[in-house]
DNA sequence: GTGATTAGTTTTGTATACATTTTTGTCAAT
DNA sequence: ATTGACAAAAATGTATACAAAACTAATCAC
């Protein structure tokens, strides 16, 4: 088990905890809100409060937590005003991504793409929504990829990771699925016709889709807890 | 920008030696590249090791500080592939600004960005490039806030932090500082007809312009110092 | 019972001590 | 002069000690 500890982890103490922590938050293993108690904390990564304390300002800086001076650190709480301004900033990016992927992918990384677009229609097709969402994710990683601007994938993969435990946790109506592997079709569509405006325009429609849904699907949860 | 001074900014030494340490980072009074010895540092900020540490975990969330483990940190180096990708998610995160701000300004911030363009005018007929910039950045900090998207403004004011060296020491040639304003002009017109896809259109391709400016500057000291 | 007060406990913030690792500087050998 | 070995110095990473703030809960006045 040790081998395969990352190199991150053996570089020093207070990445590997950033990233054991940003894991549980990810995965939504501590509820958001809750407090991250030092002392709790320290016993369960076996590191002591320097490290750990190093990790609270880096997932901070990340979103995932906050800070209350004096009064220590909570698991970022998400509210659906949030989620909707993550939605909106994210479409723009993954729009701007689409647009510089088709003056900039290769052949090989189309191809790939080609191939993953094929896995979701598997998965969509046996209604395997874990897999969808993995493919999913798969193929906006390749166009980010494929945009060259490590930034950009950089901005959109915070905001992403902020709203991970949402957004891969609304399930589709049947409807909404199908909708969104058309329009997956007709990006693969755009993407090799190299019609850079036409693909972000879709891009951008596809993640205020899923905006939507997600929203609605929070709407609903609220509505439900009251 | 309206400095909202947030509990978080003098609450603990980590917080103040962060923002200390920022600024001297921002305005470029550290070297890029430049090793950040701990020791002449907690000197310098009256802070010992523990909050200067976690400071400098807190740049490198944002980008001014790179962490090298075992090796200490470095202030962020800024190579002219980083800032034109950089100048590339601006534009598109400023385009969706003024879109978003079409729809949701009000009358009052309307009326502010009126009043700085004037003083943008006065500055450039002056020839004052300082006081250009400083109403340049008025207006893009208020087209942001009337956007009414708080992930927005973040992404784009830390993307904008990290070039910020670069991009206020560009010296306009006076045709291009011309363009820029008749540029200005235009924007406000399309704010107040409301005209969204317009702006967005224009302010995406004010920041390209810029960018150019930008990148032609440092490719041309690139050429100097070679 | 309600609310204020306050002693005791917990928790966070900061400084410092200790442990490794990296860097520096010297000197001999080629 | 350059290289390599290696001891010394310095710097970083981590743990812990101490200080200060926040929380808890028991007591008391009303």
């Amino acid at each position: 088990m040790l081998d395969h500890v990352h190199a991150t982890d053996r570089a020093t103490l207070a990445h590997g905890a950033a990233r054991r922590l940003r894991d549980m938050i990810i995965e939504g293993r501590i509820a958001a809100g809750s407090r991250l108690n030092e002392r709790v904390l320290t016993e369960q990564l076996r590191v002591s409060r320097t490290p750990l304390r190093e990790a609270f300002k880096v997932l901070s800086g990340e979103g995932l937590v906050e800070l209350l001076p004096q009064r220590g650190a909570i698991v970022a709480t998400l509210s659906v005003a949030e989620v909707d301004a993550a939605f909106e900033v994210m479409a723009a990016l993954e729009g701007l991504a689409g647009e510089l992927a088709c003056a900039r992918i290769t052949q090989d990384e189309l191809a790939e793409i080609r191939a993953l677009q094929f896995d979701m229609l598997a998965s969509h097709a046996r209604g395997d929504l874990p897999g969808y969402f993995r493919a999913n994710m798969a193929i906006h990683d390749r166009i980010n990829a494929a945009a060259r601007n490590p930034l950009l994938a950089q901005s959109f993969r915070q905001l992403n990771q902020r709203i991970h435990t949402v957004r891969y946790r609304s399930n589709l109506s049947q409807e909404r699925w199908d909708k969104a592997v058309e329009e997956h079709a007709a990006m693969l569509k755009l993407l090799e016709a190299r019609n850079g405006r036409a693909l972000r325009a879709l891009l951008e429609a596809h993640l205020l889709n899923k905006r939507e849904a997600v929203v609605a699907t929070l709407r609903a949860q609220e509505a439900r807890a009251a």
